[in-house]
RNA sequence: GCCCCCAUCGUCUAGGGGUUAGGACACAGGGUUUUCAUCCCUGCAGCCGGGGUUCGAGUCCCCGUGGGGGUACCA
């Protein structure tokens, strides 16, 4: 059975990064039916704060990913917050005294410090001396009459290692590499390198993706696994998410918080559908694909070694094909929100039956003009405005000589045209405005368009006059009319 | 310092000894839409450097170079 786990620190937002390999954790589980666990690694008291603990659960499930197992839903190998495990790794801690693998230290940071800036100018490698390895019960009876806590160290094995990571291939970690690591604080609380280890051990964890931040210290948490004499799970380590600049990405880069993109309104299935694609690759090439096909399509073999640099560009593009191909119902509930923030509209009108059909092919002429949902508000301006802005890609067809006379022309045409507005009937004006005046393409229709939409890019007009009604687009034209220079 | 990882178009990637080195985003041009977007077509552009191994190396090995990570009582 397999089962993998996605293991955040609440210290901060949840980043994009480990988002991909939360994503790859999760597929590779479903893909296999096996379970997909959520843990918090709360242990470094400093950072660690609860409010990023009930952001992060929210900003998952806002992404679509769901866990079997999980601080908030339980399941058999709890707790899943570390902070709530310290008896247990305490448990597991005195067992490795007993057992001799591991020791009371007494040592302060300062003294560690110390004796490693000394043994690094004598050019040695910086472990530690091992100075509180047998202590006789005399000496730590001393130190802990001077007030000192120990922490408990583990003893390092003096030996190779050999990891079969599955993305990087063969990794060897040489003899002598680490020398005894501390496993528990003086404070009590675990570190890292350890819990993660009892926590993998216990709560069955079969595959392990991460950073491969961790790929280093992988060869601790080998030894420990030795020392409790467990086999350790299969491996993977992902290359980090970079910025443009190849630097790990980060905030300086833009956006990379979930609750960034959220708030940007990229459809969670949009971003998930991006993520897959850094470091992975669909077998046959696809590039767009479901949850679903991800689920199946996945596979570790295909996961790339190398870093990946986050491309803004890819995202809208993918972003905009979810917008324009989502039906228009789940479009438009998750567009609400967009809505109200622009403060032209509010929530109950939006779900009134009565208004919620123009709102609703509002929504469906401007979603093939947008990447993400907060771009909404460029094109509902003039839906919903009259005091909408002109954008400054206008300002060339404004200073046009021809498009005060096509203004005219449309205005006359507009208020003596009384039939319906549609495709036909505006084709059929446009046809013979273009005749009489003799201006066509994008100076004839960039100019009504800016009229009505204060825009050049937008929705066809003839969609829109129909939605804001002759009145207003009469208005708007008239209004453009009086700023411009008559020629 | 020591150790580990990585290296194909600007970007994401396919490709694992014999390929005109393929696709996608971006960009440029064209077609459709009498405009923009969508859609379609075309183009641009790449195997980090040097040595091996081999009849033959993006592909295997070694050495550089560059980038990343670790060497914590951070994760």
């Amino acid at each position: 059975m397999v089962r993998t786990r996605f293991a955040p620190s609440p210290t901060g937002q949840l980043h994009v990064g480990n988002v991909r390999t939360a994503l790859f954790a999760y597929l590779y589980a479903k893909k296999h039916k096996g379970q997909f666990l959520l843990r918090i690694e709360d242990t470094d008291l400093e950072r660690s704060e609860a409010v990023y603990t009930t952001k992060l659960i929210d900003d998952l499930k806002w992404l679509g990913l769901t866990w079997d197992e999980g601080p908030d839903v339980g399941g058999p190998c709890g707790p899943y917050a570390q902070s709530e495990r310290l008896a247990i790794y305490h448990e597991y801690a005195q067992k490795l005294i007993d057992e001799g693998r591991a020791y009371y230290c007494y040592c302060t940071p300062e003294e560690v410090e110390a004796s490693k800036q000394k043994m690094l100018a004598e050019g040695k490698p910086p472990h530690y001396d091992g100075r509180c390895r047998h202590l006789t019960r005399s000496q730590r009876e001393a130190f802990e009459r001077e007030g000192r806590k120990p922490a408990i160290r583990f003893v390092a094995y003096d030996q190779a290692y050999t990891l079969n990571d599955v993305v990087k291939g063969e990794v060897v970690f040489p003899q002598g590499m680490v020398g005894d690591f501390v496993i528990i604080r003086s404070n009590g609380l675990p570190v890292y390198n350890y819990a993660v280890v009892i926590d993998d051990y216990l709560m069955k964890i079969t595959h392990v993706l991460r950073g491969d931040d961790h790929l280093s210290n992988t060869v601790r948490q080998l030894m420990i696994y030795q020392a409790l004499g467990a086999t350790p799970p299969v491996f993977g380590h992902m290359a980090l998410v970079l910025g443009p600049d190849k630097q790990k990405l980060s905030k300086r880069h833009g956006v990379t918080s979930i609750e960034e993109f959220r708030r940007l309104g990229y459809p969670p299935e949009a971003l998930l559908n991006y993520l897959s694609l850094l470091g992975w690759s669909s077998p046959d090439g696809r590039e767009i694909l479901s949850m679903e096909e991800l689920v199946s399509l996945f596979d570790l073999d295909r996961l790339s070694s190398s870093p990946a640099v986050f491309d803004y560009d890819k995202l809208d593009w993918i972003s905009k094909h979810y917008i324009i191909q989502m039906p228009l119902e789940k479009l438009y509930e998750m567009a609400i929100p967009f809505f109200v923030e622009t403060g032209w509209v509010s929530e109950e009108e939006l779900h009134d039956p009565a208004k919620k059909t123009f709102y609703m092919g509002v929504l469906d002429l401007i979603r093939g003009y947008c990447h993400r949902l907060a771009d909404l508000k460029d094109h509902l301006v003039y839906f919903l405005r009259e005091d909408f802005p002109i954008e400054t890609e206008a300002t060339p067809f404004l200073a046009l000589d021809t498009t005060p006379k096509v203004l005219r022309a449309f205005y006359e045409a507009l208020k003596n045209e009384s039939r319906e507005i549609d495709e036909l009937v505006f084709r059929d004006m446009a046809m013979s405005m273009m005749k009489e005046i003799g201006v066509k393409g994008k100076n004839f229709f960039l100019p009504l368009r800016i009229a009505i939409t204060g825009r050049v890019s937008g929705p066809e007009i003839y969609f829109i006059l129909p939605l804001i009604g002759k009145e207003k687009a009469l208005k708007r034209v008239q209004t453009l009319l009086d700023t411009l220079p008559q020629g």
